[in-house]
DNA sequence: CTTTTTATTTGCATAATGCAACTTTATCCG
DNA sequence: CGGATAAAGTTGCATTATGCAAATAAAAAG
């Protein structure tokens, strides 16, 4: 055996100069929350995939619907941040896989209105209970006052971050240069 | 004008009988973890991607070889949860681009050993700025002991989501079924 | 010095994305 | 009314990303 482990021989580290003042990937929390939500996402993922051949945008738009019945593309795309294009696509697909369908009776025909089939709550209620399991297996982890905390928290983060997506990059060097407050 | 506002108009809402016990969404602390990272990520792009010509995989693999100069393909890979073929690809980008290059002098040949060039790093230190500005702005929307409590709640959440990745979906729900303790 | 193992790269098929142009339906205005 | 405008979705096509098998290359084992 003995095999050179390699994981920190050999390197011709040209940090610490340099690299002291910048970004450190692990503790910056935007970095942090994605790695929670993507390995989620993964497992996630590896269920509905394999199991009813949809995609993740799919499955996003999916849980739109079911959450508002009848709702159009162009809700589905402000609730779950999809552009027209992959909604448009998803329901396709999930109306091929004959989990949803095009809703009748709808006075402005313009307008998609698309609802869940019976196999597409089935399906949908599969999910969502793989969901919720993950879901509290993530809350076991916190104490309860943890719990209460991480909701207003996230609250506030979710109503910093969407401001920070309207203003842009631009706005967010901007707001820095004058003091950190709103311009 | 008076136009018809459609947004809650119309509905055949067969929701209440089914959706009630289903998964919400908007409630469901992944998809809050995610929209917050996504719209950061988003934000982050619409500045790294024009300005530099980075795609996303670039830019993270960039910010992992930053921290840690020297570093080889494999453990980028581990670093940041990417797979061997898009940081290999991402490498090549980089260094096309000119922002880093293969180190020389390494014993063991087999491994890549990448680092960052000058304008490698001008480029991550321009990118980091912008990420820091990022979090101070998502910090300053909570309080200082939200801050500390949340930090304290991203290290449990982070572990719990490996355990659950580890185990995949096959074992969120065994783990529920034998009442919620590891098996 | 051949065989295996490890690390990384590449080629190619498939899937996801972005954008322009198109269809359909509704509203406006003379 | 009836053509002009606008809104909501859809589709085609080019670009890009991803996944995976197979290739390459260096090191370790025997």
């Amino acid at each position: 055996m003995q095999i050179k482990s390699n994981q920190s021989t050999d390197r011709a580290d040209s940090q610490g100069s340099k690299g002291g003042e910048n970004l450190q990937l692990e503790s910056w929390l935007p970095y942090r929350l994605f790695r929670i939500s993507a390995r989620v996402a993964d497992v996630l993922g590896a269920f509905y995939g394999p199991k009813f051949g949809l995609s993740r945008a799919s499955w996003r738009t999916m849980a739109i619907v079911a959450n508002r019945p009848g709702i159009s593309v162009k809700e589905i795309c402000q609730a779950g941040g999809l552009d027209q294009f992959s909604v448009s696509r998803a329901i396709r697909q999930l109306v091929e896989l004959g989990l949803a369908q095009r809703q009748p009776g709808r006075s402005d025909k313009r307008y998609a209105a698309i609802a869940l089939s019976d196999a597409g709550w089935q399906a949908f209620g599969e999910i969502s209970d793989l969901s919720r399991n993950i879901d509290a297996e993530l809350m076991r982890s916190v104490t309860p006052q943890e719990r209460e905390a991480l909701d207003a928290i996230l609250a506030k983060l979710d109503d910093a971050s969407a401001g920070i997506l309207a203003r842009g990059w631009h706005g967010v060097n901007e707001a820095v240069g004058s003091g950190g407050r709103p311009v």
